[in-house]
DNA sequence: GCAAGGTC
């Protein structure tokens, strides 16, 4: 039973995060709130109509799940609970402290609220902090549900809280981590232990039920484009005569499957005359894009910087930590009207860049546009207004600027085109050209550095001209082969087959990349990636199937509402997971050699730097000295008699370029590690080495 | 040296 809670106590209010509580502090108090720190959780303390409020946030899970055993080669394992998460994540080292310090304040509590954001997350650390190291009080703390941070929310949230009565959502969270535990835990650990088999040093193969439907996508893309059989069309274009200049359109119908109808188009205009039978003009406005939320910003930055999700992300957090913009792991793309635009605005002006912008837009109404998405915890990204308070080095001065920039747009009018539309007959034949020209700039002056508007002039053509056809002419394409993906566009795939959270894509993505599952920047499948998924398909295919994580959200909703039980989820899974790793198990030592065999090759491949210069047969390779430990270039036909070799630098990783020295065909490599990487041709000869700057 | 999920 839960133990006696003191009755002259406060009520203790647990959040998900630090600011979080600030925010609920600041509604429930009307700004009267002390904050203090103790063992690294900030603890505000208030009386609000005569009661007394102490309110402190988790900061993440401060709880996870694990198996008992130390010993990472057992398996397998079903006997999963809750642990503190210092125990059992290196990571999460500080989790203990806090959780202590939350106990501390549990002790002199009356009552207790849990104020998590409100979704399986939240509720599952509100839950753990308030059975574990709160003695038990799950179910008599009450639950305030809110899904954003204004006061309005806050407050109506406290005051219609109640118990949590079946707990069922929290069941469910909790369910989720132990079937992502043991459908992971188990796979990796049968396959990294399978791979061990030629003896050499351990390596982690990994599987999981994220990371094997977007492994799976790279695949089966990789599939696709060695099944793809070109298939050729035409196109015909159309030159004409108007006042001396020349005039391009394209045939109405975009492309023609056989080439006697393009053949046919074309003598049937060839030499003919054309007669402009419509033009039409249009003025249409071009809102601006919806404010960021973190898949957007990825996106962006992606094409206009090149940046990878994951990197975006962690600069993005640079510049929350340093108070410049709002928290980046949102999904909103909405700015509720309780942020103080003005303010931010104002803030903004103070920096020389966006003060003629943002005096503008201080003129008007600040009424910013907004897209459908929504997020329960925080709003779209924006900037803070603050000025910072350090030079910002310049991947963090490009992302926030493309930040400052989006939030400046949404506040700004349409942009206006003209958009012309002619058509042209010629016989039985039609052709277009069309074009559009800027009017009125709009949000354009503000984001069009990232996302311009292209004119595109038509000359001045009327209803009944004339033009002579100067030829006809047709030309045969090719349908394109499709493309593989890159980390934006996986990405983006993960977030439409709602595979993992806007917390966690970017980091699984770097994951198949850090494991040598894909490889290059068009992310292609290694052998081994190629050899897990095969041994997954055999052995345990629903894990690379996006049917699971479906199966198991319908499960969970059910846990939710009541209809479902997690006991039998969890039994299920066990049952599930038993019976594939019997299959496994069985198999153990043909699968094991496949992946140990690709896990090797593709060792070996990702050493390989580029073609050797030298020999013209060979690879160059990055070599270690077995006499001295350092780290070379050598060539791969050394043992038939190649010398081709070539110092490194000792310290830091070594990326191969995707292209050789345009001087010497030598590799490129990128020296990564300390600031900014250093771009190197290899060949110490090289022509283009020993010129001083002065003299290119 | 394992998953996926939170927050910093």
């Amino acid at each position: 039973m839960n133990p006696e809670s003191r009755p002259d106590g406060y009520t203790l209010v647990v959040c998900e995060k630090p600011d979080a509580a600030r925010r609920v502090s600041e509604a429930l108090s009307g700004g009267g709130a002390e904050a203090s720190v103790a063992d690294g959780v900030t603890v505000f303390r208030f009386n609000a109509d005569g009661e007394d409020f102490v309110v402190c946030s988790a900061q993440g899970h401060v709880y996870a799940v694990s198996d008992p055993f130390e010993e990472r080669t057992v398996y397998p394992i079903f006997d999963v609970e809750w642990y503190p998460s210092d125990m059992v994540e290196k990571e999460n080292a500080n989790a203990g402290r806090r959780i202590a310090a939350i106990r501390k304040l549990s002790e002199g509590a009356r009552r207790f609220v849990n104020a998590c954001d409100f979704d399986f997350e939240g509720e599952t650390i509100g839950f753990n902090v308030l059975r574990y190291a709160c003695a038990g009080r799950e179910d008599q703390a009450l639950r305030a549900k809110f899904s954003t941070l204004t006061k309005e929310e806050l407050v109506e949230a406290f005051r219609s809280a109640k118990p949590n009565a079946g707990q069922g959502l929290a069941r469910a969270g909790r369910a989720r981590h132990l079937v992502d535990f043991i459908w992971g835990v188990n796979l990796s650990r049968f396959l990294s232990q399978s791979a061990l088999g030629s003896g050499h040093r351990y390596r982690t193969v990994s599987m999981g039920r994220v990371q094997g439907p977007t492994l799976n996508f790279v695949v089966e893309k990789e599939r696709e484009i060695q099944r793809f059989v070109p298939t050729p069309f035409w196109k015909v274009t159309g030159l004409f005569k108007k006042d001396g200049e020349t005039v391009v359109a394209a045939y109405s119908k975009d492309r023609l499957d056989r080439r006697a109808d393009a053949a046919r188009v074309t003598s049937d205009c060839s030499g003919g005359e054309g007669k402009v039978v419509s033009v039409r003009r249009s003025v249409v406005q071009v809102p601006p894009y919806p404010p960021f939320n973190i898949g957007d910003l990825q996106k962006e930055a992606y094409s206009a910087f090149g940046f990878s999700p994951s990197r975006t992300l962690q600069i993005a957090e640079r510049l929350y930590l340093g108070a410049l913009i709002s928290y980046p792991r949102t999904g909103s793309q909405k700015l509720p009207r309780s942020l103080n635009y003005r303010g931010i605005l104002q803030g903004l002006a103070g920096l020389s860049e966006y003060s003629k912008g943002v005096a503008e837009l201080l003129r008007g109404e600040l009424r910013p546009v907004e897209g459908i998405k929504t997020d329960p915890a925080h709003p779209a990204i924006h900037p803070t207004g603050e000025r910072p308070r350090r030079p910002l080095d310049a991947s963090e001065s490009k992302v926030y600027d493309i930040v400052v920039r989006r939030f400046l747009s949404v506040f700004a009018p349409p942009a206006k085109r003209e958009m012309v539309t002619v058509a042209i007959r010629v016989g039985e034949h039609e052709f277009r050209l069309g074009g559009g020209r800027t009017v009125f700039p709009g949000w354009t002056t503000l984001y069009g550095r990232y996302r311009g508007l292209k004119d595109a002039d038509v000359p001045q053509m009327n209803e009944g001209d004339r033009l002579k056809v100067v030829e006809a002419r047709n030309e045969e394409q090719f349908e394109s082969r499709p493309s593989r993906y890159n980390q934006s566009s996986l990405l983006e795939k993960m977030e439409r087959e709602r595979i993992g959270t806007k917390a966690t894509r970017a980091e699984v993505i770097s994951t198949l990349v850090a494991r040598g599952y894909v490889a290059g920047a068009g992310l292609a499948p290694t052998e081994l990636g190629l050899s897990v998924v095969e041994t997954m398909k055999r052995f345990a295919p629903s894990i690379i199937t996006v049917e699971l994580t479906r199966e198991i959200e319908e499960r969970l909703e059910g846990v939710e509402n009541g209809s479902g039980e997690d006991r039998d989820l969890v039994r299920e899974t066990v049952r599930s997971m038993t019976k594939q790793l019997a299959g496994l198990s069985t198999n153990e030592e043909s699968v094991g050699r496949e992946i140990d065999a690709a896990l090797m090759a593709t060792v070996a491949a990702s050493y390989v730097l580029g073609d050797c210069p030298v020999c013209k047969t060979g690879k160059l390779r990055l070599i270690r000295s077995k006499k001295t430990g350092k780290r070379f270039v050598g060539c791969s036909n050394y043992s038939s008699g190649c010398r081709a070799s070539a110092p490194l630098p000792q310290r830091g990783a070594i990326k191969a370029a995707a292209k050789p020295c345009q001087h010497c065909s030598w590799p490129v490599v990128y020296v990564l590690g300390g600031g900014h990487p250093w771009r190197l041709c290899v060949n110490p000869a090289c022509p283009s080495k020993g010129v001083k700057r002065n003299e290119v």
